[in-house]
DNA sequence: CGCGCTCAGTTGATCGATAAAACGAAGCTG
DNA sequence: CAGCTTCGTTTTATCGATCAACTGAGCGCG
């Protein structure tokens, strides 16, 4: 049977030329594909080698509509954000697409202009068979849409709680106020008593997280009593973030230590420090957030969210090995990274 | 003929359920989505309502398949880096997204560990018809990636150019020497006479390009002559940033405005300018390079690379309306954003 | 009347892969 | 030796949409 015509086609092999080329039907190839062990082995062989020869690769599309299941997830990319997330919006999209390909899916990124657009867009990306489900992050309270998604049909999980219900699911978080906590223990343990922090305006869940655990911290450790007003809030910028610790360090009582909610207001911490005179890590102790490429340059102890973790949970409760997407509701606890700027006192 | 049951499927509507509830044929409906002329008025209307009540929206595996274009393209995301591109990564993604969803395309990400796969990996996704083509980007001379993918067959555009041959095509880049030109016709617009000039280590086409550009558009002004090593090297850090703009500024004959290859690189020289108790904008002006959200902050002039025109250059060159890939060669002009730490001498 | 032409829509084939069922040849059983 | 399995492979149908070819009715014109 002279199925094929010797000259090779135009574009990619396809499994029927395969299957000519080793002589058999398009199902064996496939077989020798995905279920080896259903083929002899000699026949394996010789169809593995026509693989070879023709550099066969199947074609995503006709194995997503056969399947119907797409290999991807999509995700919205934002523009130039203010959000906390911003300095870390491309390592948590490095995170998701390196999870996602570990377990054979890939990344769609979209673009809307409207943020209410968001859900109807990836309402619409699910129902045209292009993704599996999406990925939300940057979520605000009362954020409209989980309960739209979840209205759809849509399968989802956020990167960040969404809701204060405790029985909430469908979001992977790092505990932002464990975060700080572990930074207040560090310094503590470094011998410091007056721990300032300087976090986000109110109104955030994250900032307001990160707030929280430095007043659970300092509680835990008796050390809330002497620090009043050690705590104060800023815009997420460098100059916010220099005039906030020059303020506190102007005090008569002034910490010796800096916890910021940032590696931004941080590096503006820095600067305060530096304009009176002292030395870091000696005379004052500073700690930032996020561990940015930042915090390594400047010797900064900062803390470190578990990138890659949230993306392989947050894949693996998408796309599950066995079946439907499971609910999932993880906190993880980030990593304190110390530097040159918080030792222990001598 | 009673060709579906009544009880709604499970999953979304496809084409045949919005024909069968219209009474007419698969290909009427098809055409009413893709050829609406050749519908006759009244059909077109009964389909549509079809469509709508049933909320069809065409299965896009499957029309990928016919079609055999995927209506993606791809680009790799890097893990945190230190290049030029680490502020504008994900500016550029969203330009990129934005631009091929104006033309009905999609981004994909994928990550490779290796950088020596990724031409491998991108040659998978075109043959395996995942996407049309690819994006590079961050290319460094003599890259192996253009001629691999070239090899391959590969549709691909640059986001950068990555030969010194004049004829190459296949890139979008921004004109880096014209950015900092224009910057050195500002600031010798504004009376300055001394320029300094703060650049990236050389060996890296976007930093000898932004070099080569002071030192032609100082000749340009007749400033050259009186300038000797006022441009100076260092890795685009704050610190590295604050340390040579603090060597410039001690000398004998200090510069009266200095010019960044990066905001990064500015924002460590603003730190230098504030330590020598100078004005900034007054005593000395300042200009970065990216227009950073940082560079609005601190009120840095800066220059703007037209991101948005080099994602639809981009998307243009590999999705063209008409058929095949076209080759592509645009140099783009950046535009000089002026904040106040550059105004006119008084 | 009959031939050609347009219009509106239908039918059948196809894109490339895979699931399900059918098939033929051994091998085993009673 | 008929009847039942098992194994390896081929056939057939299918995913959902689109392209190309076809049908049938209505109209004009010589």
């Amino acid at each position: 049977m002279p199925a094929r015509p010797a000259v090779p086609r135009s574009g990619p092999a396809t499994i029927a030329d395969v299957a000519a080329a080793a002589g058999v039907s398009k199902q064996t190839v496939s077989n020798v594909m995905n279920y080896p062990a259903k083929v002899r082995e000699e026949t394996r062989e010789r169809v593995r080698r026509a693989v070879a020869e023709l550099g066969f690769q199947p074609n995503r599309m006709a194995r997503a509509l056969r399947s119907s299941t797409a290999g991807m997830i999509a995700c919205r990319i934002e523009p130039v954000s203010s959000h906390s997330l911003a300095h870390l919006h491309d390592r948590f999209l490095h995170a998701l697409a390196e999870a996602g390909q570990a377990v054979g899916r890939h990344l769609m990124l979209f673009a809307v202009d409207d943020a209410e657009d968001e859900a109807a867009t990836c309402v619409q990306l699910v129902r045209t068979g292009s993704v599996e489900g999406v990925v939300l992050y940057n979520l605000v309270p009362g954020d409209p849409r989980p309960p739209a998604l979840r209205e759809a049909g849509v399968p989802f999980v956020c990167f960040g709680r969404f809701s204060d219900d405790a029985e909430a699911t469908g979001w992977v978080d790092v505990d932002n106020a464990a975060g700080v906590g572990a930074v207040v223990d560090h310094l503590a343990e470094c011998g410091h008593r007056r721990i300032g922090f300087l976090g986000f305006p109110e109104g955030h869940r994250v900032g307001d997280d990160r707030a929280a655990g430095w007043v659970t911290a300092m509680d835990r450790h008796g050390l809330l009593a002497g620090s009043h007003r050690l705590d104060v809030r800023g815009e997420d910028t460098w100059v916010s973030g220099a005039r906030t610790a020059r303020g506190l360090l102007d005090r008569a009582d002034p910490p010796t230590a800096l916890v910021a909610a940032s590696d931004t207001l941080a590096a503006g911490a820095l600067q305060a420090v530096r304009d009176l005179g002292l030395a870091l890590g000696e005379d004052v102790a500073l700690v930032g957030y996020d561990d940015t490429p930042s915090a390594e340059v400047l010797d900064l102890s900062s803390v470190r969210q578990p990138l890659p973790e949230v993306g392989r949970r947050i894949v693996e409760a998408l796309c599950p090995a066995g079946g439907t997407p499971v609910p999932v509701a993880s906190l993880l606890a980030p990593e304190l990274v110390v530097r040159g700027s918080s030792r222990r006192r001598t």
